[in-house]
DNA sequence: TATAATGGCTAATGTGATTAGCCAAAACAG
DNA sequence: CTGTTTTGGCTAATCACATTAGCCATTATA
């Protein structure tokens, strides 16, 4: 009778519903069904309900992220290590569009549990950047240009938003190409 | 007895909602109070409910983010025109928080509309990049890169997902400049 | 001035979230 | 082992909002 679910469950299957779904579709009623269970039971493991359900799926989401950066940035240093995290980041949205999106979404709400929630992957980056001898505010710059990069291009082309034949991964390869220039350029502290 | 509504006074309204009470309660039943109206009311109007307003919502923040970036390059050129395009993105979202989540927000289920949508804008940029004499390739990598680091950084500052005092307008300085250095690059030809 | 179209309204329906309260199985104390 | 508590499922009921149906006054127009 007891179907034997917990959280780490519940959340895996809400986040396979928005890969695979869309995430219009993560709903209790969807969920329920999913795991054979009916809506109401749901609150035994979320008393928060949806909303909290929500929360844990970006949580979730952020760690599933670092984790896969993590792994690729090991062996790696400098630009061949920025190089991998990029790349592990762009292909971990293009694998998990909906929970992606539960990612980005859910900072509409909860900014401050969002902060939290993206330092680690945030942290990933900041270590790989302190081999390049840059100051705490250059490093700063360095991270945000590549999350800005990264979130954008990513949510675009997983959304098929690049409405044009030219390969996407020339663009990426060129844009990580142009960044690292960047990066390069604060060591040498020439401004051209 | 009739309150004399149309078309661009409901999307009008649904975009203030947007920015101030957030994207969430851009609601049928929230912009009929608003506008003073009881909520099937609405339907004589947009016959297709709550997803064509939506829509509707993401056309027309797309039009008024390209009036908005239009107006700003006039009477500029070259990366001093870029600059200016860039800066006028950046205010815009931060200026339209809710109304930019309907703009990316509705390309989870509409991406062919959505492409339409964004044509405007895009277009704006290539212009701007014809003066480079760049090769068409080399345009479409530019305008890809300067999208998506747009829409990532400024998606993320409008949530306040960068969590450190270092101003964000440093970065955004030294981010557009890294840019303008890549297509300088493809200018001149040397891959350094 | 008939008549048609417009744009509002009320009442009713449907879907999904949420809450209340029941109950069997599992865990645990003695 | 047996009595008790906790756990995790369920059904029934409520609520919020979207949506639909059908009424009706005003406006526009033939």
């Amino acid at each position: 009778m007891k179907a034997g679910l917990d959280k780490k469950t519940i959340i895996e299957a809400a986040a396979n519903i928005a890969d695979k779904e869309g995430i219009a579709n993560v709903t209790l009623k969807v969920l329920a069904n999913e795991l054979e269970v009916k809506s109401p039971s749901l609150y035994k493991h979320f008393s928060g309900g949806l909303d909290e359900l929500n929360k844990e799926l970006m949580l979730y989401g952020w760690r599933s992220l670092e984790s896969e950066i993590t792994r690729a940035a090991i062996g790696r240093a400098k630009d061949d290590a920025i190089i991998a995290i990029c790349n592990a980041y762009r292909n971990f949205v293009n694998k998990h569009k909906g929970l992606f999106e539960a990612m980005q979404w859910y900072n509409m709400y909860q900014s401050e549990e969002h902060l939290q929630a993206t330092q680690g992957t945030i942290g990933v980056l900041f270590q790989v950047l302190e081999s390049y001898g840059l100051t705490e505010e250059q490093k700063v710059h360095c991270v945000r240009m590549l999350r800005g990069f990264l979130q954008g291009f990513s949510a675009i082309e997983s959304h098929g938003g690049f409405g044009n034949p030219t390969p996407l991964n020339d663009t990426f390869g060129f844009a990580l190409k142009t960044i690292l220039n960047g990066i390069r350029d604060l060591q040498g502290g020439t401004t051209r």
